[in-house]
DNA sequence: TTGAAAGCGCTAACAC
DNA sequence: GTGTTAGCGCTTTCAA
């Protein structure tokens, strides 16, 4: 396919020397007298010589490449972190393989057969469905060191995340303190099998003394505006009506926002709003969002030490660790105290 | 460092077929009976056998892996044209690996050497600077086919983009039927060497009789809404302001309209803006946007084919194709005709 | 300090 | 139909 490239048979070949000086002298070994080295540095310049990193990757039994394997990442925050990653990873040597699961474990099943095939030395995963995990953890099996990249229960991997359960349950709490006591949540985590941010919620509102109600509490499986305006129809259909919503992610309280721009509902005059995640645009909407964040690279951060610290071990096994990152409220413009006259 | 995987001379031994034999039976050859291929897979299965890529790659001298380079991904229309490629690739077979320039020719340069290195078939290469091609071009030395995802002028290259400079033309022309005759641009192609949209913003202006005026031209380099705040305090500063904004690309005019909300200007009605790209955000912001914007699937289908196309070529080789996509106004609530009493 | 030989896990060419 | 041999481009013993 490719015009032949130079090997170091052909590097060798031209200076006089054997393929195994030549590839002593190109990675720099003490053993090659410099005036030798000199000359087959030259001579591979001269032909442009790039190893071939494959070959090296049998012989060494390693690939120094990783397999990411998200969901999707309309999410823009995932999008931050895949490439904090990426970055980092590539810092240290590593390729990185990208994959997406489109939250199908059938896709995700697949796509960590492909990683496995081409051996990739590692895995950093944000799996489709936190509550199937088996064909992950089986990775174990041959040793092949994954990170979670979300706090499934119950794992027996290692795990970097945010604490969501608290997060959620701080958000909410933000809401209680501005004297709300009906309050929404739009969950999407049901979806991959994830109640942490319901959890919270919950937390907060017995932490109060607030019954919750099911009928403030509605589930959306997905990422997108639409889905918050959905929840709206059905939280405001409610004869007590919620005067603050608490969304699970951002792209959701856009959602809301804009229903209630439709519906002529002052925000947060009439309805106190906060989302999850900061995205960027967060900031922009249509009333500046108050959400709760983190950094993303500082969840990269963790995720890739420790992914590679795995590698390094090689075979010696260690107790999965778990971590997670903290999460905090970013005060914009959509959440206000609730009104005397409010229902 | 893993548990070693089982290989094809294992499940040779233990069938007590030839590793050839084997190989041939895995690959569903009609060379081998019925009766011996099951044989032969069911004693893969059982050892859970996965081919190794990488030694596959070696002897076939093809990786069925692509490379995608991208500057980087906080642009949202990019994130989701990267997904769409890595889901097409996958479909077809491919892995692909994932670089990021962060809009630095020296990182790039550095990505590139690294996807050669591990022999990928081809590279998809969102160009740093669109000026600086030659590194890129060079690629084709190797014969490795490669197509760009922006149309950089004079590349003796395959391009697969948009229509970035007719966009700009449409855009402004909106701005100009709705009565406006002083129309500011918030450019960032200079950054990338890519004077497209600023092209297209003069051509706009020059049909319509209109002369351009360098105090409504800025340039900033980036992607933030921070930089269209920024660009807004200097056009604003010219004694005769201007009634339209044409942001070159979506995050600016969120910055355009923060500084509006800011500054106590009503948008559409004090000041027009419009925007590039159509992200997904765009509805939900301040004051819904009117942007320009284009599928990225289409754009990362036709150039998916393109690729996988010249890499089916082999060594025969293609003269380079230009592909462009069309771009499409969505109207939104950002603009609007120019009042009267309007400066 | 350098070279020869073996081998990573697979496919390909050729026997039988 | 199945086995044997060679070899992809490298690194890794082991000699010299």
């Amino acid at each position: 396919m490719n015009r032949p490239r130079p090997r170091l048979k052909d590097i060798a070949a031209s200076t006089g020397f054997s393929t195994n000086t030549v590839s002593l002298a190109l990675r720099g070994s003490p053993l090659v007298t410099d005036e030798t080295r000199q000359l087959i540095e030259e001579a591979a310049a001269k032909v442009n010589y790039q190893p071939n990193e494959i070959a090296k990757s049998l012989v060494q039994r390693q690939s120094r490449s990783i397999g990411l394997v998200l969901t999707n990442i309309t999410n823009p925050i995932l999008t931050h972190t895949a490439q904090a990653i990426e970055t980092m990873l590539s810092k240290r040597g590593y390729s990185t393989l990208f994959a997406t699961s489109d939250n199908n474990v059938e896709n995700e099943i697949q796509a960590l057969d492909a990683l496995q095939g081409r051996r990739v030395d590692g895995i950093l995963i944000f799996p489709a469905d936190h509550h199937r995990l088996a064909h992950i953890e089986r990775l174990n099996n041959f040793h092949l060191p994954t990170v979670l990249l979300a706090s499934a229960p119950g794992a027996t991997l290692d795990v970097v995340s945010v604490k969501e359960r608290q997060g959620a349950r701080d958000a909410t709490i933000h809401l209680i303190q501005l004297g709300h006591t009906r309050i929404g949540i739009i969950d999407s985590g049901h979806w991959m099998g994830n109640a942490q941010k319901l959890q919270g919620y919950l937390d907060a509102l017995a932490q109060a003394g607030i019954a919750s109600d099911e009928a403030l509490i509605i589930k959306k499986s997905g990422y997108s505006p639409n889905l918050g305006r959905e929840a709206m129809d059905e939280l405001m259909a409610a004869k007590d009506q919620p005067t603050a919503i608490f969304a699970s992610n951002d792209a959701f309280a856009f959602g809301v926002l804009d229903w209630c721009r439709m519906h002529g509902l002052a925000v947060p005059e009439d309805l106190s709003v906060i989302g999850f995640d900061n995205i960027e645009f967060s900031a922009y909407a249509a009333t500046p969002l108050t959400t709760v964040g983190y950094d993303p690279k500082e969840l990269a951060g963790l995720a890739v030490e420790r992914l590679l610290y795995l590698i390094e071990q090689g075979d010696a096994q260690t107790a999965p660790l778990f971590q997670q990152i903290d999460l905090e409220i970013v005060l914009r413009k959509s959440t206000g105290p609730r009104r005397e006259n409010q229902s």
